[in-house]
This record gives C-alpha cells, sequence and structure tokens, in this order.
DNA sequence: TATTGTTATACTCTATAACTATA
DNA sequence: TATAGTTATAGAGTATAACAATA
C-alpha cells in the first residue's frame, strides 16, 4: 500500500489548482481573487464583513482584494443603503458573464472526469466521496475543538 | 446536479490543507516547508535545483525555503562530493523521525478516510478516483501543451 | 559557455493593531 | 460602546534579472 487513497484525493486538488493557476496566468486573475468573484456569483452582492465571514480571512485582507479586483473592474463597490459605513459589493456585468461561463466549464470539467470512471462503478464512486468528505469534515472539527 | 463530483473532491482538498494548517500553526511549519521536507523524505538528500524541479518553483524560492528550514533546525546544508558548485539539502536526524511520524499518521488518517466509505463500495471507489485523476492528468497536460 | 546558488527587487496573500466614520 | 472599513506595518511565498563561483 504504498499510494493511499488520500494520497490520490490529494493529487486531484493539486492538478486542479496547478490548471487553475495556469489557465489564468497572465490574467491579473488569482485564486483568491476568483474565490471572491466565486463567492459574488452564489451569494449575491454582499459586504466586506460577509465576504471576510464567507472567505475565513480577515476584512483587511477584502479590502486589499476588493481594490484589485475593483481597479481590473471585475467588481464594483456600491453604497449600502441603509448603513452608510458598509458597502455592497457586486459582479459587474462584464465579470457575472465570465463566472457563469466558469461555472458550465466546471460543470463539463465534472462530467468529463466522472465519465473516466467505468459506468458500474460510477454511483459507489458518488457516495463513497461524499462519505469521505463528511468523515473528514468531523475528523477536523473534532481536531479544531479539542486544542 | 447541484454539488458536483468535482466539488466534493475539491473540498476534500480545501478540508485537508486547512487542517494541516491549523495542525501546525505556530509551529513554524507552512505548506510550503512541508513541501520541502516531505520531499526530502521521499526522495533523500538532492541540490537545490533538484528541489526546485521537483517542487516546481524557481531556485531563488528554494533558497529561502532552506534558508528557513536551516535556521528552524530541519535539513543541513552539506557540501557537494564532485561539485563544489552545489550543495546537497538533507533533513536533519529530528526532522526525519518527524516525517516518519507524519508519514504514518497520513497513512491512518487515509485508511480513517476509507473506513467511512460502505464495504461494498471502497474498491468501486478505490478504482474510479484513480481513473479520474489519470483523467484529469490527461486533461491538464493537453492544455498545457496547446497553449 | 553553461550551471549552481545567491543578492536585489517586486508583487500577492495574509495577519495584527490602531484609527475614522457611522450605528 | 460596537461595527464597517481603511491606514500602517510585517512576514511568507513567489517571480525575474543580474551576478559570483565553479564546471
Amino acid at each position: 500500500m504504498d499510494v493511499t487513497i488520500l494520497d490520490r484525493l490529494l493529487y486531484i486538488g493539486e492538478l486542479f489548482q496547478r490548471d487553475m493557476a495556469r489557465a489564468f496566468a497572465g490574467t491579473g486573475f488569482t485564486t483568491a481573487r476568483l474565490r471572491v468573484l466565486w463567492t459574488l456569483q452564489h451569494g449575491g452582492p454582499m459586504t466586506q464583513q460577509a465576504l471576510a465571514g464567507q472567505l475565513e480571512v480577515t476584512p483587511r485582507n477584502v479590502s486589499g482584494l476588493v481594490d484589485a479586483l475593483e481597479a481590473s473592474g471585475h467588481v464594483r463597490r456600491a453604497p449600502h443603503p441603509g448603513d452608510r459605513r458598509a458597502v455592497l459589493v457586486e459582479l459587474t456585468p462584464a465579470a457575472a458573464k465570465t463566472m457563469t461561463r466558469m461555472q458550465r466549464e466546471h460543470a463539463e470539467l465534472s462530467a468529463a472526469l466522472l465519465d473516466a470512471v467505468a459506468p458500474a462503478d460510477r454511483a459507489a464512486v458518488e457516495r463513497g466521496v461524499t462519505a469521505i468528505g463528511e468523515r473528514l469534515a468531523e475528523l477536523v472539527s473534532e481536531a479544531e475543538a479539542a486544542p
């Protein structure tokens, strides 16, 4: 038992990240900025505090990421109606279109990967990967709870 | 089909990385430095050029990582016999012991995760995850080849 | 002339702490 | 007094380019 199932799972994550980095090299996109856009695509316009919460990152960090994305024309800062301290960060129409396309490509990649699995194994793989994710989440949250 | 298999695979990778970062917070270990130690654990003593190649990172970057790991007592720089330009980077005995323990814990975690899969599904999951990794590697290498 | 590693410089992500404007 | 965001400062990872010593 040299290469474990965990090794294989981590390898998939690494490959994916490497491909993302390569695909966006030179475009000004970075993993951290894409995470912001992805969060806005799924959650809609939100304050920087909300973004910081969802990304599990400090508010200061969000300021920098939003600065960069605003400069590159991917997000806008709009006044928050009802709280003049806060701003609402929202995708620009162009960025929303880009994210929709990325979401479609992501789904297509997922389908292509499942296609590599023997048809008879597919249901088991879906169940198994789900179970592994849930178990890992349990183990991690136990580890975080017990210092 | 809202959460795809790819989403679940990426979630597993994120959880793992988050747990690693948490486990080593405050110890001076970082993901990048652990990768260096892991590479030395598997490949034995090697030059910084070789490390840069295996990590897919610039030689300059390796200099910095090895500096930090040398300062913290995890690696040593030894003269290369036969090439006075190069150095051999090797784990210190203490670090080698730590890495062996980590390798064992890694295997135990892998076993615990496979344990979360229904026994009847296990073989299919191993086959399926392997197939997905191979297909993704193909797709990535095609994407890298065709600019 | 080519290779190994380092110095110099710069950018991104990230964090903490102190501060401003509003609630 | 508490919250939203920013300025200030710092450290880690990463890259490119120029340079020294050695092949």
